[in-house]
RNA sequence: GGGCAAGUGGCGGAACUGGCAGACGCGUAGGUCUCAAAAACCUAUGGGCUUUUGCCCGUGAGGGUUCGAUCCCCUCCUUGCCCACCA
């Protein structure tokens, strides 16, 4: 067997293809649109790693397939170029990350075109490009204008490693997302995006996208809404209360304290009353300096300190209870205060046994004396409530505290608002100015992009680099003109500002006057189909779905989901079976491996590995399968040339109701559906059979024209996957224009049906004998023939037949006794 | 602690969502070709019995539903991912 030259195909059929512009969208055509979307990759400079591969020749193979359906593909590729390690880079090494990411771009450009993926090429973008990021800009702006950008101080997760602050997305088991270093806890101001303002539309809406139900699952854990209520506590001796939200207001009779965050804005204001505001105070001081991963920390016993001389009412039934404060209350969720009811909260409960607070039961169904009982019930020692169970009680209670205007039905989120600031210098700069007389004064549209200068070091300061850049702040007030004084902000925005609405740039690439123009986005939005890795789960894909909305309300576009259909691709582990690393030296490097064995195996391989969706691991053995399949399809070609001699055959789908095409319009089928289900695993293998079937008929069939012609249907379907190859073999037939230009086969569901079948016969459910029949047989028919098998009267000799189940076409069983 | 996936040969994985478990590929063994080797091709390949026709066991473990369970239900174990003092 020969093996075919894949370094001369790839790079002849990747030339063509680039300079017939063959996969470009059009915007004119009249043909149903479908837009097919990569996450676009962050230009590392390790270059692609085998995930970008597996998921990318997924899309390729449904953006190749959807064109030869007749669809008008958008699919697109562009640059996640903001972001740290260029910066950290330039840190250490002192070039400019400018120039590194160009240059890992220009490596991610070249290995990408190497795979042969069936991008626009015309519509790359780049989020670090001036041209890109004055739009995200001026999105921000729109944002400003409509409230929900803005300012405040808070307490924020600092990493100190990368200097600069982070969402709490971005914050994993309290270490940086990125360095893996401990995040501490700072004041600062910073700006922020309303993302709460969208909760529940963040929520509802994802019944309207088919995405995997995990993600939908991780969102709404994300945004974690509860419905409960929010009841106020009088103090006693003060005109005012304190609020808490509380999920259980049916357990409210069981409240037999107070407990607030240490920040609670209470404490600052009472001051003067309370009696041990010293012990109080060190209280607070302590929980500051304790970092996210202490103060969360689940194993860690419940610390607390009582407010002396500060009591709270319970206003249910008038009982003078403590406060305290303790920091396993969050000051970022719910009102900072809760209500504890340690009967029937497992937290509250352990708080209570330590401090020796009372604990009152109020619905019954536990042993409160062992531990805290958490299930709802029926009341007990709760008044006129006493005896109704919980559902009834929260709402007959919620009605009873708003009558006495002590509370009322309340929703709280987990969900916080986005924290966009960072104090680095490789982002789009945050496009406001500090004036000394006007304040905050944004920069007016037209004076967009504010660009990054180049007069700056690179050194961890703790601030952005932009700040000792002179030529940065040489700007004059927007609103009363002076320039004394004024300062631009030197912080630049969160890189999941800039993806959170480049799909809808590819769109309208190159507009200047507009993010995209209005018909653009009208012509291709919304996504059609999305692929990337399940770990933006919370992060991308919420954010993307936020900016949609809000671009939807302001009236730029007309949908409201940008992504309609999401999948994501496993993880590729190394050939050792654990996660790819350089440290564990376990990589595949993808430009050695389509050096040596050509793109097309290196894309077939990774489909046929397993399920797109399923981690698994790398085989380079495996992958040599594929490759000798590919050398088999490149044999039949050398094959069936010889037996037309120069003949041009003109090409059609083969009809003939034979074996081998029937074979064909079976494995047609397969492929067609698999691709559209993301089964490409299993579309591959049915290509595997129908290749050794025709291994093995191809001497016996004289007629040649049939011959070539299904195996160039075969070559048609084979495409997607393997398209170098298959676009020489169909050149070498002769095919018109390109094989990526075929109408994708028909197949007719006549002749994919079976004509004959393995008929199964059961005794008792187990399998006894099988036989060869025509499909269709009636029952009596198959009764009549299974009673002539010897091993089947075997069994049914001198035995009561009971049952008979039939099912046709499959199998028969005889129930005996 | 909570939520969600998933557990099938020596390995990656198939199995129309209740109907022949192990497709396809890798690996392994034997063979053909060769002076020899590699490649390629052919045959075999879940385990255990059996001279053959055959029989028994087998989809993480245990139970259940069913004529029939990899698939549905219950309990448990293991692994992975996500969240986690969220009131």
């Amino acid at each position: 067997m020969k093996e075919y030259e894949h370094k001369k195909i790839d790079k002849k059929w990747q030339q063509i293809w680039e300079k017939e512009k063959v996969f470009k969208a059009d915007d004119e055509s009249d043909k149903e649109k479908v837009y097919v979307l990569d996450m676009f990759p962050y230009p590392s400079a390790d270059g692609l790693h085998t995930g970008h591969l597996l998921s990318y020749t997924g899309t390729d193979i449904v953006s190749r397939y959807l064109r030869m359906k007749g669809k008008n593909v958008l699919h697109p590729i562009g640059w996640d170029a903001f972001g740290l390690p260029a910066e950290n880079f330039a840190i250490k090494k002192g070039v400019h990350p400018r120039e590194t990411t160009w240059r890992s771009i220009d490596n991610f450009r070249r290995q990408i075109k190497s795979v042969g993926f069936s991008y626009d090429w015309d519509r790359e973008i780049n989020t670090a490009d001036p041209g890109y990021y004055k739009w995200t800009q001026w999105i921000f702006l729109k944002l400003y204008e409509k409230g929900l950008a803005y300012k405040k101080k808070a307490p924020v997760n600092w990493c100190d490693s990368c200097q600069t602050v982070l969402a709490r997305e971005q914050v994993i088991d309290g270490r940086c997302e990125r360095c893996k270093n401990q995040v501490i806890q700072k004041e600062l101001e910073q700006w922020f995006f309303k993302i709460t303002d969208y909760a529940d539309r963040l929520i509802k809406d994802l019944e309207k996208v088919d995405w995997p139900e995990p993600i939908k699952q991780m969102q709404l854990n994300w945004i974690g809404k509860s419905e409960g209520a929010l009841i106020k506590f009088p103090l006693q001796g003060f005109d005012f209360s304190v609020e808490v939200f509380t999920t259980r207001p049916d357990t409210l009779f069981g409240a037999t304290y107070l407990v607030l965050a240490p920040e609670h804005a209470l404490i600052e204001q009472l001051k003067e009353r309370i009696e041990n505001i010293d012990e109080v105070e060190n209280y607070i001081q302590k929980s500051k300096e304790k970092n996210e991963l202490e103060r969360t920390d689940l194993a860690k016993e419940k610390t607390g300190v009582e407010i002396k001389g500060i009591r709270a009412v319970n206003p249910a039934n008038g009982e003078e209870i403590s406060v305290w404060i303790a920091d396993y209350v969050l000051m970022g969720y719910g009102t900072g205060a809760i209500m504890a009811v340690p009967a029937h909260d497992s937290r509250d409960w352990e708080f209570a046994r330590k401090y020796n607070l009372p604990i009152k039961e109020v619905v019954k169904g536990g042993d409160i004396e062992k531990e805290a009982y958490i299930d709802k019930g029926i009341l007990v020692n709760s008044g006129e409530f006493s005896g109704l169970d919980s559902e009834q009680a929260k709402e007959k209670i919620i009605s009873h505290l708003k009558e006495k205007g002590l509370g009322e039905a309340g929703v709280s989120y987990r969900l916080r608002d986005w924290l966009i600031s960072r104090q680095r210098y490789w982002g789009a700069p945050i496009p406001v100015i500090y004036c000394p007389v006007c304040g905050i004064v944004p920069v007016p549209e037209e004076e967009l992009p504010v660009e990054l200068p180049d007069d700056v070091d690179f050194k961890p300061t703790g601030y952005s680099p932009l700040k000792d850049s002179k030529s940065f702040h040489k700007v004059s007030c927007y609103k009363c003109g002076r320039d004394e004084g004024v300062v631009r902000e030197s912080d630049t925005m969160d890189t999941f500002v800039d993806s959170s609405w480049y799909f809808l740039r590819y769109t309208d690439p190159r507009n200047s006057q507009e993010f995209a123009s209005k018909d653009k986005i009208s012509i291709w939005c919304p996504v059609d189909l999305y692929v990337g890795g399940a770990e933006h789960a919370v992060l991308h894909l919420l954010y993307a779905r936020f900016f949609t909305k809000v671009l939807y309300d302001l009236g730029y576009i007309d949908f409201e989901e940008p992504f309609l259909k999401l999948r994501n691709q496993g993880m590729i582990l190394g050939e050792d079976g654990q996660k790819m690393s350089k440290s564990r030296g376990n990589v595949i490097n993808p430009d050695e491996i389509i050096e040596v064995y050509g793109a097309d195996t290196v894309r077939v391989y990774e489909m046929f590995m397993g399920p797109f969706e399923d981690s698994k691991p790398w085989s380079t053995k495996g992958m040599i399968g594929v490759r000798r399949f590919l050398d088999k399809v490149w044999n039949m070609a050398q094959i069936l040339k010889k037996k037309t001699d120069s003949n041009v055959l003109p090409y059609s789908l083969p009809q003939e109701d034979i074996p081998l095409v029937r074979l064909l319009h079976k494995t047609v089928k397969k492929v067609t559906v698999d691709i559209e289900e993301f089964r490409f695993n299993t579309a591959i293998s049915a290509m595997m059979i129908f290749i050794n079937n025709l291994n093995r008929e191809v001497d016996n069939i004289d007629d040649v024209k049939i011959l070539v012609n299904v195996f160039r249907s075969f070559i048609i379907i084979l495409s997607p996957f393997a398209p170098h190859l298959s676009e020489e073999i169909w050149e070498m037939f002769g095919g018109e224009d390109f094989v990526c230009r075929q109408m994708w086969p028909i197949y007719r569901e006549d002749l994919t049906q079976e004509d004959e079948i393995e008929f199964v016969v059961q005794i008792n459910g187990k399998m006894r004998a099988s036989l060869r029949v025509p499909t269709g047989l009636s029952q009596e028919e198959i009764e009549e023939k299974v009673m002539q098998i010897n091993n089947v009267s075997k069994y049914l000799d001198g035995k009561q037949i009971n049952k008979k189940i039939f099912v046709p076409n499959r199998l028969i069983n005889f129930v005996v006794k």
